[in-house]
DNA sequence: ACCTGAACACCGTTCAAGT
DNA sequence: ACCTGAACACCGTTCAAGT
């Protein structure tokens, strides 16, 4: 997964006065940057306007204006995460199989939301501070466009992919290791729960029993790709009727 | 979609002692019972310990008995809620039809999530908080074993659906109808969002172009079974090359 | 065994005052 | 035009004190 960080970590620059006292001096750029880098570093409940405050080097005042409250500040990062999903398939639309395409785009797209459990609430909320989520919003959808389906079934099957990419992302990214947790005592809790379900009357749970060692052995990444192969193969399977 | 809510508002009981001064008398029913009361009627922002013990007639002190802290008061309302979900789909197993089973149990799902987007972020979290979570887990299950696959393909499945579930229904359920915004204002916006994209550029935007009109038109429910549907048509068709 | 509510350590947000 | 930080109105959580 391709990270928008700028190079240069956008320190505030103390504009210094001839005389002595210094300000911070900041821009949108670096609010923003500075918040997805707390974030990724220690996940939702770090970022206060406090703790971004002193990142940047100045009150915590001024962040109000630059953005109007922690609602457009929590969009304009979902956003400006979704920049580095852009770049990523930036050529993804070259191959002869549109639904190829398409899932190398939702691929990138869950890879950048399963490791930001914060992101998939933010995703579309507001279009006018979220260009890049209409931009992706696009480019899931033209790799659509090349299906030839009517426009109402067309509609559905990007309404579908995006949802099913945020559910199933924001559902496994919730996990400890995806937050700040620790990966050693969630692994300990998931062989316990395991042990537990190996246990369970299988008269009344059949299926549990039918999958738990799927289960004890499974990888979140593969969980989504079987997933999404589904959805994509009744997409396939419409678009053959169709043509 | 049935509610589960008990016929006679769990009250706090006032324990009159000869004499005069009264105390509140909880229980963890009556506390799990108001939170989701005052969720279904406020939004998640409403639900407070403090107004939840006013609620309950009692000081923010003694919730603290029933439950460790706010966290688990979400896992128990989710649970909560769930069971309405579970009673509504009783005898949901009994078509000829698994697919059409599960799809049964999926729109109950649906419904109950999103008119609650709560509700999904702490679905499935804590599975001793959370038995009735894993009950309808087991019975979603239940449906794709009669189509029988090998356990890894059904333990996909099913997490796809209650992925595509979970996630379709929050990002739907987000809207502000469903908290406890104005539909009108909310209509409105939608208006608004609608006549731009009409004028984006059809060479740069030609996927919006082509659904736009289907966008001004949806209905959420209708979007989510389409998604829905796809989804399973790929799970009957691996079912079939299976078989 | 269970309830109370003041107290504590936080939040996001505002705003008069600065430069 | 932009930055500061004290102040305000909230939170969730704790805990000594009650019954």
């Amino acid at each position: 997964m391709t990270e928008i960080r700028p190079e240069t970590r956008p320190e505030a620059r103390p504009t210094t006065r001839s005389g002595g006292r210094q300000r911070a001096s900041h821009s949108l750029e670096a609010v923003v940057g500075e918040a997805v880098a707390l974030l990724d570093e220690a996940g939702e409940a770090a970022l206060t306007f406090r703790a971004l405050a002193a990142r940047l080097g100045g009150g915590v005042g001024s962040i109000y204006w630059y953005v109007s409250g922690k609602d457009e500040l929590l969009a304009r990062a979902s956003d400006h995460v979704l920049a580095g999903v852009l770049a990523a398939t930036e050529g993804a639309a070259g191959s002869s199989d549109p639904v190829d395409d398409l899932r190398v785009i939702a691929v990138a797209f869950f890879e950048a939301v399963s490791s930001r459990p914060w992101l998939g609430a933010y995703f579309l909320r507001d279009v006018d501070l979220q260009p890049n989520a209409v931009l992706l919003y696009e480019r899931l959808g033209q790799q659509v466009l090349r299906l030839h389906l009517p426009p109402r079934e067309s509609f559905h099957a990007v309404s579908a992919v995006m949802g099913y990419v945020i559910g199933t992302a924001a559902d496994l990214g919730r996990r400890p290791e995806a937050a700040g947790g620790d990966p050693v005592e969630h692994e300990r809790g998931l062989d316990d729960l395991v042990q537990r379900w190996r246990e369970l009357d299988p008269g009344r749970f059949p299926f549990i029993r039918h999958v738990v060692e799927e289960f004890a052995v499974h990888r979140d990444d593969e969980q989504f790709l079987a997933g999404l192969d589904l959805l994509l193969a009744g997409l396939r399977l419409q678009a053959d009727r169709r043509a």
